[in-house]
RNA sequence: GGCGAGGUAGCCAAGUGGUAAGGCCGGGCUCUGCAAAAGCUCUAUCGCGGGUUCGAUUCCCGCCCUCGCCUCCA
């Protein structure tokens, strides 16, 4: 497998450190509140990219971090009245059902800063025994900038000149530090911190975010991994500062390869709360569409491009366009998946497992190799629908139909993508199956004015009759 | 201001130095009493202006526009 490289910038071939097993990190969310679609972009894009690695051969092992401690979390969980670990085991619950639905695998490992505070005050301390951080007056510690040469190579700062609060984020009499570049690595208890605290070297506080992945990262895959993984956001400052923290600690290199993912836009705009164009999952299954809609949409675009999510169409309402289209797409795939199935008689259960082992993906194995090849995404969606048009299930041999069934699905599990359940036909309340009936035999009896008027009740009842070679069936239009 | 990404049919979105995948929508056809469903099919010269080249949407230069980052936002 092939990925673009953010700190060489060139598309690279990916080969583990160790073994067969690819070992990556992703940054996890801050659990304060929802995910949100944008959000969601990202790690729906790192479970396909795992997938597509395990099903060209490797293993994977997976970390994804949670945060669930920072301004943000403390804050939030105060003003609910709530200790910071209810509010956020609550939050992470939520994502964890979230991802569920939308169906990510869950990753290997999944640790949490407060859970690994004493290897980031030990890794605190060897930075400030090697002289690349200092405590500052109020108790907080600080990596020193200065100290580290290389710093800025993955985000070219060296090569930019940054307006200093550009972000309008820096309140610098909150801490004291010695440049502004600085960053905190460990924050000195303050009183709006209430209980949230914790005892080190330096007195109470707690740890700064960019810390707690290193620390992590170091824990569970060691001084150096294969992949590092994050929304583009992320690379700075957060991945400039693990980089920084980690490379000044171990003298290793970090990771060999750095994915980026870039931002999600909705109707061409950033995503705001303010604009009224902030989506969660919960949002998007409250307006009638499924997760695995959702999951469509969101990787039907190469994770190097921005994603325009539409949710207005042209008159300005809030129909989701995109995600409609998402649905047709979903639905001809499934009809089609149908058709296969059909014609090879009887299929087998088939597994993501099974899906890995496979070899002979016969018409789709071009759709994974657009995966594999800098996980071009709506490549593959081309391809399955072109592989679609080539084949004709009727004229296939049973085996032939089958050897394509399980093509497909492998295909389709190296996205994650989950097809809609065939329509309810039955089920339908007496007196709507007794209309239909009798609209039945009135279309016999090519009483055809009698069979609309029957026809159109039915649908106004909310139930559409479709006839068939054989008869008729009835399906509901919710 | 600096750095980065991008502008491809009504919408979404791949891709390529030799005249542009795919999806949605829409049109046509087939089938059907009609309809729905299904199948087939049609719809772009790639932001603008130069340059390089036999030839550029694809390379270079300039311009316009959009989006992102510039210290805790995926």
């Amino acid at each position: 497998m092939r990925l673009f490289d953010t700190l060489s910038r060139e598309i690279r071939e990916l080969k583990p450190r160790e073994g067969d097993t690819y070992r990556f990190y992703c940054c996890g969310p801050t659990v304060y509140g929802p995910a949100h679609i944008g959000n969601f972009r990202t790690f729906v894009l790192q479970d396909v990219f795992r997938r597509t690695l395990e099903i060209c051969g490797l293993k994977t092992f997976h970390v994804r971090n949670l945060t669930d401690v920072d301004d943000k979390t403390i804050r939030d969980s105060q003003a609910a009245g709530k200790t910071l670990t209810d509010f956020t085991e609550y939050w992470t619950k939520k994502f964890h059902k979230d991802c569920d639905s939308l169906n990510n695998l869950p990753p290997h490992k999944e640790p949490s800063a407060v859970g690994h505070i004493p290897q980031q005050v030990a890794m605190i301390e060897e930075l400030v025994e090697k002289g690349h951080a200092y405590r500052s007056d109020d108790g907080s510690v600080y990596f020193s900038v200065s100290s580290f040469p290389t710093y800025g190579k993955l985000s070219r700062l060296d090569q930019r000149e940054l307006k200093t609060g550009a972000s309008g984020a820096i309140t610098d009499d909150e801490y004291e530090k010695d440049s502004v570049a600085d960053f905190a690595l460990w924050k000195g208890r303050r009183e709006e911190d209430g209980e949230n605290y914790w005892e080190s070297p330096w007195g109470q506080g707690r740890p700064g975010w960019h810390l707690e992945c290193s620390a992590m990262c170091r824990e569970y895959l060691g001084e150096s991994f294969d992949l590092h993984s994050g929304g583009v956001d992320l690379v700075f400052p957060h991945h400039e500062n693990e980089i920084a923290q980690s490379e000044a600690c171990t003298g290793a290199s970090m990771a060999d390869h750095w994915f980026h993912t870039t931002h999600l836009l909705v109707d061409g705009g950033k995503m705001s709360k303010s604009a009224k164009n902030f989506y969660t999952l919960a949002d998007i299954e409250k307006a009638g569409f499924t997760a695995s809609e959702l999951r469509y949409v969101l990787i039907s675009a190469h994770y190097r491009q921005p994603l325009n999510f539409v949710a207005r169409d042209a008159e300005g309402n809030e129909s989701f366009p995109a995600l409609q289209g998402a649905r047709q797409a979903l639905q001809r795939i499934a009809k089609f998946e149908k058709s296969l199935k059909d014609a090879a008689g009887e299929t087998p259960e088939f597994s993501y497992e099974d899906a890995i082992s496979l070899t002979d993906r016969g018409s789709f194995e071009d759709a994974i190799q657009a995966l594999a090849d800098d996980l071009n995404t709506p490549e593959a969606f081309g391809r399955i629908f072109s592989a679609m048009k080539a084949i004709k299930p009727g004229d296939l041999k049973p085996e032939e139909a089958l050897r394509e069934w399980k093509g497909l699905h492998t295909a389709l599990e190296a996205m994650g993508i989950e097809l809609p359940a065939e329509e309810e036909k039955s089920e339908a309340p007496p007196e709507i199956a007794e209309k239909a009936e009798q609209r039945w035999k009135a279309k016999q009896d090519k009483d055809w004015a009698t069979a609309d008027r029957l026809r159109d009740e039915v649908l106004e009842a909310g139930w559409e009759i479709k006839d068939t070679k054989e008869g008729y069936e009835l399906c509901s239009k919710n």
